[in-house]
DNA sequence: TCCGATCGTTCGCCTTGACGAACAATGTCC
DNA sequence: GGACATTGTTCGTCAAGGCGAACGATCGGA
């Protein structure tokens, strides 16, 4: 499975670079995260294909999430005017969603730049389960979160609600910003 | 280690979770992920400790990062208005920033509401690397990005950047308002 | 110099993760 | 009814993950 070989040399190169970064021996780090010294110099070489609970340790005692140990690089730098961008959402002219930086391989988030005019509520159905949205407004003012139950937010007020029930955001002002991450915990 | 047990549980929890939510039998399961149908039943009940191989090609076949296998539960409605929440880098008053949305465990990014004036430029020390910057301007202008190249932007512009190495925020005008994502990729 | 501590690597051993097979239960079709 | 396919669970087997021990290299102190 070529897959999985990269997966391991990915494993094998972020466990050293935490290491580094947190600045500890391969002995402390194993004495920190309670496994044996051999496994890992095994793992760090690229030689294992360790259980979950060794990487949950691993992590712990590097204090990072074990999505940092598996994931992929990153880009750059990159610049999406007012205006611009792939807009999502725009069936209706009264609200538009911009996506700037969707979810990359491992991420778990994407996020929108909002503009909506005052009109009929955005009603969105639920979103996958674990789904998180925050929201802030930017300018103008907007009526936001659970169907049951939204708030009505102003310049620089912020939300944050379960993106996996029905949810609204209904502009109450012309020309009305918003910026939504929308998070899969 | 009681720790390892509660790790274990969550995962075999989560795993029917996932499985339930996308509809496919334990013996489709096992066998998009290429692994034993027993293998899958142990784990479902609590009574494994795969290996990260065996994680992967799970994931990848439930179609969720790995995280979401193994990280704990989500809030719920959360508001903080203009002007309230915890302010830090706050020791110039021509720059606040306002942590709106801290890294819950197993999670990657702090969300941050900006509101600045025009004066010296406030330049950060890299952060941690791996470390991904997203900026949207949500009221006036600033100068945004790495130190070596910043850019200028207006409201509803983005850019992202790397937040590991120095990187600037100068506001271009009076009351200028942002949002910025650090992400922990 | 020698000694002790620490470092990272390699080795042999043992336990356990993952395998395929068998099984009972359920549902569909003839 | 029987035949077939699918379901999830349990079992025995084997290879590998993880262990402790041994080793050579390096460093600091007496």
């Amino acid at each position: 499975m070529d897959t999985s070989a990269a997966l391991i040399t990915l494993l094998a190169a972020s466990i050293r670079r935490e290491r580094d970064r947190v600045g500890l021996s391969l002995t402390e780090l194993a004495k920190r995260a309670g496994i044996a010294k051999s496994t890992l110099s095994q793992l760090e070489s690229g030689g294992g294909n360790p259980s979950v609970e060794t990487l949950w340790a691993l992590a712990v005692a590097l204090g990072v999430p074990i999505s940092r140990l598996i994931d992929p690089p990153r880009p750059h730098v990159r610049v999406i005017r007012a205006g611009e961008g792939p807009v999502t959402h725009s069936e209706r002219a009264d609200y538009a969603a911009t996506l700037l930086a969707s979810c990359p391989p491992g991420a778990r988030r994407d996020l929108f730049r909002i503009d909506a005019e005052p009109g009929e509520a955005r009603t969105s159905d639920p979103h996958n389960p674990g789904t998180m949205e925050h929201a802030i407004i930017g300018r103008g003012r907007a009526l936001v979160g659970p169907t049951e139950g939204p708030v009505e937010l102003g310049p620089g007020d912020y939300i944050t609600y379960p993106g996996d029930v029905p949810h609204v955001f209904r502009a109450l002002e012309p020309q009305t910003t918003a910026v939504i991450v929308m998070e899969h915990v």
